[in-house]
DNA sequence: CCCGTGACGAGACGATACGTCTCGTCCTTT
DNA sequence: AAAGGACGAGACGTATCGTCTCGTCACGGG
């Protein structure tokens, strides 16, 4: 406990140094193989391989390969997290027009690939289910949940609505479709959802 | 492609000479190891060595670790696959009744272990995806609507309801919570999950 | 009823990928 | 200018994979 300069100094590298070629080398190895063999066959040496980085630059800032994946993801995502969504004064449009580019979003192969590699490993990984909540699932959730709370003022929704329900009614049903693979998930099934959901809830 | 005896004697031995005794104990070691370590640590050496059996014997009858997983957790629900509803008269009761019972399996560790690994897998293999949709999941989709379609027919759903939509915007808050952790699944939030539904689909 | 096919338990085997480590080089901070 | 440390490269021991090869024994067809 006294003394860990030694350890300090071998486990939390200097960011200041950190090199950012190699970090981008990495996300778009990472990114590319992803597309290429899927994540099951995706392997940390051919991360290194293909991005002409020593094995231990990826293990010295990542602690796993879900992590570097993670970043793969909140890259593709960009900004576009916890972003507030549009407020027309019409609230089913509005909350379509989100629905529908999550539904694109699916649809893109890509990211398709990359957000299943990743519910996986949100499934035997708690840890890492915690930062994927944190940094991704619930600033999109709260975003939602403003929409509705302006929604519920303008006498769209039921004052007594919860809008936590709303969120994960709204969310659950493409969520569930997309996981289990039952359906192509359509607008017109997104423009569905939006409208049972608002009509189950409105005063 | 003229002779392959050789090769059908080597893929598809004879179930009917198939040790009932090694069968069960795979099973059973790989329900305790799940429970004991994860699925991600889950090994097919461990299973084998558990069951006192040989490797080959789970290879030869399982194609993947995923499989022996399946047969643990179909093992586990029984046969309540596919089990039509109950009928009351009262909808939302029925359906309460339900969706309660799966809120309660998901909150049994062993189940949800198991489910969890289950999930994960589907993500990444879509062969087995195919298998658990075919032999799982759409026989509890048809066994809801049947019931719907029963409530339908009483006048509790709008005669144009979509059933479809209906079931995807039941199951999916459930398991979207579930999927997400989120929040835990209570016996309130089903209820109101059905009654939101039901609210938004009501004649 | 008995022979032969083939499933069984056990474990050796080569192949992969893991995560750690050790170099020598070169960049960056002080 | 000096030094510390991140870098690329890859060797290393370990773990698990899926296949294979034994010898044994039980089942089922003749």
């Amino acid at each position: 406990m006294a003394d860990n300069t030694d350890e300090r100094n071998r486990r939390t590298p200097d960011p200041r140094r950190r090199s950012q070629r190699a970090r981008n080398a990495i996300v778009d190895a990472a990114e590319e193989l992803l597309g290429e063999v899927g994540y099951s066959r995706l392997t940390m040496e051919a991360i290194a391989a293909r991005a002409r980085v020593g094995k231990q630059t990826i293990y010295r800032w990542w602690p796993s390969k879900a992590a570097v994946v993670f970043d793969v993801f909140t890259r593709l995502t960009g900004a576009e997290a916890g972003q507030p969504l549009p407020d027309t004064g019409d609230l089913a449009a509005d909350l379509k027009t989100v629905l529908r580019a999550t539904a694109d979003e699916f649809s893109d192969p890509a990211m398709d690939r990359t957000t299943r590699a990743f519910t996986a490993e949100v499934q035997h990984d708690e840890e890492f289910a915690r930062a994927v909540t944190e940094q991704l699932v619930r600033p999109n959730c709260e975003a939602v949940k403003d929409r509705l709370r302006s929604g519920q003022a303008a006498g769209q929704l039921a004052p007594d609505a919860d809008l936590d329900l709303a969120v994960e009614m709204l969310n659950g049903p493409v969520n569930h479709r997309w996981l289990l693979r039952t359906a192509p998930i359509t607008h017109e099934f997104v423009d569905r959802v939006v409208d049972t959901v608002l009509r189950g809830l409105r005063p």
